[in-house]
RNA sequence: CGGGGCGUAGCGCAGUCUGGUUAGCGCGCAUGGUUCGGGACCAUGAGGUCGGAGGUUCAAAUCCUCUCGCCCCGACCA
């Protein structure tokens, strides 16, 4: 047990941080609700961007970048965003020693200077569609930050489209939910479940909001990422228009949709343990790292310490050059190094000591599990990576048991209040409820509806409200 | 914004009520030694304008006034 890590059943807030803290991946920064993200914490975050935007350009988008200051007045041109965002805008009123003639918001989202720029560049029905992404930080003033999950600035990727048709922006909202469920559960080990937002949890100024919804390993439910259908809203807020083949003006249909560091928060409250980080294989900047031990120093550095250097170099050549770390902390005692590693979360360990020597191979230790096993040298390039896989699809397949054992239905109100009271997890029930009905639910029992599954289109009569044809919701206790 | 709590070494704290020699303790850190295959131990040592400003006093971490910041609960919010 890790002394310096506050078990989970303990105190599960205490468990995130600490874990955090051990793995260095974060720290806070001197402005409230600010984090710093350690070079350990970055590695991940650019795991994570060079993964997904891979994905993003195979499926027809590219990249640009828009500024981070924008006009007060353009948030204001919808009424819905600027309600919804408004409260937790850090806004720029003064610059070069003068109050500014207009004050400047922090970016807190970018439909809206991203929107002003499409009007600029649409016309024609052949500038249609506009598939354009960015990565960037963004601002939003909140009021009970937790490090990666909820940070005044953080870091994200927003996709931003337009199109000539309803149609096609409703499937691109849908492709790119996808790509995300995809990059989620084959990258992050994390299953989620694709659904459509309530009402009341929409974004500001979408029609529609889908997201990836997440269970945590405290059973509550994490918003993983969204893609909006924005509708005409922001086209008409900010004039996108074009012409069609027959020559008649309308307005573009938009999407956009995005993910954020918050996703780092997501991997470690799924995977990790008492001892600290575990990262998902595919995602973790270093997949093994080789120990080279032994207590006869000379020995050490002449002979085990080449061999491990030959291993990891042939290693490499499989898994990229960074993948593969050899451990020369001989300062350290083995068990503060195992130590070091485990925490930091990397999914296997090969220890490399005069044992292995005379035998010609490699003592492989399973992060998630502990599990030994002895690999011959000759072996090493092909069964660390199917060990690697076979982790990743550990991890995926016991974060996916955990939220089916802990997915309950309920047909009566009654029935949801003790089973979100006694159980916790995820409550799925028809519901067909508006707006306050979500509030009243809220206020009873602390949940929200996570989302309509897109994958279950069974209807039934609601829990709420006793209307019929209601759809299957998934309510959960959220971060 | 309302209620409660806290600022003393990198971290966690004691000392403040009842002012009094060089401000302590644990962890961590540095050096040396013994250890070494799942968080060792011994010894030595470095590290502090006690959140800040002002005041009372022979004397302030301690008492008084002002001020800044942080945490928790609520409100608000994704």
């Amino acid at each position: 047990m890790a002394r310096n890590i506050t078990p989970k059943e303990k105190d599960y807030s205490q468990w995130y941080l600490d874990v955090i803290k051990a793995a260095e991946l974060a720290d806070y920064a001197p402005v409230r609700g600010c984090m710093v993200i350690r070079p350990d914490g970055y590695a991940v975050w650019e795991s994570i961007m060079s993964e997904m935007d891979r994905r993003f350009k195979e499926t027809g988008h590219v990249n640009a970048y828009f500024p981070l200051l924008i006009p007060n007045s353009f948030l204001e041109k919808e009424k819905e965003h600027v309600e919804g965002f408004a409260p937790e805008c850090a806004v720029v009123t003064h610059a070069g020693g003068e109050e500014l003639e207009e004050p400047l918001v922090v970016r807190p989202t970018s439909e809206t200077v991203i929107g002003y720029m499409y009007s600029k560049w649409v016309q024609s029905w052949r500038d249609l569609p506009l598939l354009i992404n960015q990565w960037c930080n963004v601002m939003r003033w909140e009021m009970r930050p937790r490090l990666f999950l909820r940070t005044s600035e953080f870091l994200w990727q927003e996709g931003h489209t337009a199109h000539a048709t309803r149609e096609e922006a409703m499937e691109e909202t849908l492709k790119m939910l996808e790509v995300y469920r995809g990059f989620m559960e084959e990258i992050l080990a994390l299953p989620v479940i694709a659904g459509e937002k309530s009402e009341g949890e929409r974004f500001p100024g979408a029609d529609n909001t889908y997201t990836c919804e997440a269970m945590m390993s405290d059973r509550k439910a994490l918003q993983a990422g969204t893609s909006h259908f924005l509708g005409q809203n922001f086209a008409r807020a900010f004039e996108i228009r074009f012409q069609n083949r027959a020559g008649e003006l309308e307005h573009a249909w938009t999407t956009s949709w995005g993910t954020s560091t918050r996703m780092i928060g997501a991997v470690i409250m799924a995977h990790s343990d008492n001892d600290g980080l575990i990262l998902p294989p595919r995602l973790a900047p270093v997949k093994a790292v080789i120990l080279p031990i032994s207590t006869d120093e000379e020995k050490l550095r002449e002979v085990i310490l080449p061999k491990a250097r030959e291993i990891a170099s042939t290693l490499k050549g499989v898994l990229g050059p960074m993948a593969v770390r050899v451990d020369t902390d001989f300062h350290l005692r083995p068990a503060d190094r195992f130590f070091r590693h485990l925490q930091k979360g990397v999914p296997l360990r090969l220890e490399l000591g005069e044992r292995e020597m005379e035998a010609g191979r490699v003592r492989a230790v399973r992060r998630d599990t502990a599990e030994r096993s002895d690999i011959a040298w000759e072996a090493v390039p092909t069964e660390v990576p199917h060990l690697l896989e076979t982790i990743q699809k550990a991890l995926f397949d016991r974060a996916l048991a955990f939220r089916e054992a802990n997915t309950r239905h309920a047909s009566s109100f009654e029935e949801m209040k003790t089973l979100l009271e006694n159980e916790g997890g995820f409550v799925t029930a028809f519901f067909a409820g508006d707006r306050s009905d979500e509030k009243a639910i809220k206020e009873a029992t602390g949940a929200t509806v996570r989302c309509f599954p897109l994958s279950d289109e069974r209807v039934g009569t609601c829990f709420f409200t006793g209307k019929e044809n209601a759809k299957l919701a998934i309510f959960a206790r959220a971060y």
